[in-house]
DNA sequence: AACTAAACGAGACGGTACGTCCAGTCTTTAA
DNA sequence: TTAAAGACTGGACGTACCGTCTCGTTTAGTT
């Protein structure tokens, strides 16, 4: 049984203004400036509008991400680790620097404030990412060029936890060069012989 | 030419009964529940006796948690650079899994949110923090048990990295076997023979 | 082209409530009782809604006491030009009496903290008062009861003069034979053949 | 048995700069600008040492007033009765005119918050300026001018009352022709054959 | 000349109210 | 019959003053 269609449809030209009055409230105002509130107004959406299809702010701008996600994050396919790490790396440093990082430091932040949404946020796109990252460590251990014993979740926190400590610290460039050298100490990592 | 020192006295009474109040209230209420009106109810305190002292509430928490560290963090001082490296570990662990959590995940929200006060927090806190993991591997340098051309700041922001990815995630525990996994990692990176 | 109408409209129950908790203040606890914190509390609304309905909380007691005096006061049609300001003046008299002094007393003094006020006050409430006793005086002058070429402008501030002073200093009481009084000696003044 | 005069007496300087800031103050900034606090500010003088003299700030400018008051006003003595009311009103409109009127309109309006005040100012103030006006009649009534049985106390309340109203309600200027054409009116009552 | 006691400036204190922003809900009209 | 939009209640914001307090510092008159 399927449920009734009827009434007026929800708009797309209201979500899609919602979604982009949320990108660039948070590029213009930054993570301040983004507020169920501005929101509404810039995209000339009443406050119930937005209420109805998202619980807080956060998933506005979760959905926005993921959206752009999407498109743009893929798995990497090479046949070296260390060069798909390094391409992992990079690419992800490029998306965080082109929307300027604000994006991800706001949902980091309202998760502290907001268990239920902290919940959404790893699951939805936290373990997502996680996911990406052990599959190019899966895939060399099903290649034997890596042991399997190595106590891979930690391995991947170290990887976005050394990230996501300078993009919400900002006491250091989130560059290139950060990607290659993190890629490099990490394959040490997994290569190393002696076991942890 | 000191200035001269007139006018009623700051109260310690006050202060102190401030920095409490934060402390409880977020111990109780969590990361929403501080607000500087809370805070002045519970306390007993006019709002402009806190705003006179600190600038956000952040900066009552951080004055909070530096007080707590001053007394309890104490750089190791093992012979051994695995051992200083665990016994660090640990007791960041320990002290976070006490209650200072909610502190430590407040004011990394708040940062993100306050550009002011994130400089504050990144030069108050993080530095200082930093500076203590630092001394210990320049410690190892200078006995030669590991070599000084690792890229000792990047070692240093993937340890705190995992730390505050799993304390913001929270998608695994916080506890012993993690600061000791951590701490064999990081050992085995900085006394690889392969340079990065 | 009229605006589209949409929307929640305005609550009535929120407007009388609001009206009616700043009468039950201003009789209760007296001109310095009034604040729109109180209001707020005692009528159980948002502040906001107050401050989107008027500017300050003198405008709200405007409003309260031009609602009552819509109801109250009426213009005389005596025939005799001192039947008609006896009565004036013993209705004004009643109704200040009657628990408008201290609304009056209110706007008086809020008139002279807030320039913007002062002129609303002027306008909607002082100018209109002035025209009903104008008119008594005017319908003498047609009836050629009184002449035409007496200083009307200066009669009308020397009537409400006596009373506002009366209740703004709280001298002697305000009664009927006050009333009376007062009438009895302007009538002298406008019927005087001695022209001013 | 007399209280020991000793210690330090009391500063005629802070004295004078509290009396002239706050004049300054009412000048500058009107009603709305006289704040404790800002007196204290402009006049270089601590908060307690204001509260130490006065009650309330209202009392510092009933005694700026009184002051002035005491140096300008005195009792005309003509032996006209039209001529001493004309100079009387003459010089009460000026006096205001000086000052802006915002000093009396400042009383006047805290005499409506503060009961104590308005005490205070009823008998320190408003009395002495009754009396003023009520010896012109009363030489007028001894020298067989006018008859003894008029209702002097309302014609006080006229003229004053007619004053009043217009520096409050501003809607008319307090000029020279006014000051004629009211002591023209009065004149006209007191003398008229007609008693009331 | 030293003592004494009150007045002084400074400014922090617990509070109240301000006027504003935003959250989240309710109620009406439009599609 | 759902979407949209404006008004709603309510909580916290950061600020201005209130009137009180606690300091260390003058400053005259008394010993």
């Amino acid at each position: 049984m399927v449920k009734a269609k009827t009434g007026r449809p929800r708009s797309k030209k209201s979500r899609e203004s919602i979604i982009n009055a949320t990108h660039d409230l948070l590029v213009e105002k930054g993570v301040a400036g983004v507020t169920i509130e501005a929101i509404a107004k810039r995209s000339g959406v009443g406050k119930p509008t937005i209420y109805r299809w998202w619980a807080t702010s956060a998933d506005v701008v979760l959905e926005a991400v993921l959206g752009q996600a999407e498109t743009s994050i893929l798995v990497p396919t090479c046949e070296s680790l260390g060069e798909a790490l390094r391409q992992f790396l990079r690419q992800s440093m490029q998306s965080i620097a082109e929307g300027g990082g604000a994006h991800l430091r706001f949902l980091m932040a309202q998760a502290q404030k907001d268990e239920g949404f902290r919940e959404r946020f790893r699951v939805n796109f936290v373990a997502k990412r996680r996911a990406v990252l052990m599959s190019i460590f899966l895939v060399a251990v099903e290649n034997g060029r890596i042991d399997s014993d190595h106590n891979l979740e930690m391995v991947v926190d170290m990887v976005f936890g050394a990230m996501w400590y300078r993009l919400l610290i900002g006491h250091a460039p989130m560059d290139e060069s950060f990607a290659d050298e993190l890629a490099q100490i990490i394959l040490g990592v997994v290569q190393a012989k002696i076991k942890f």
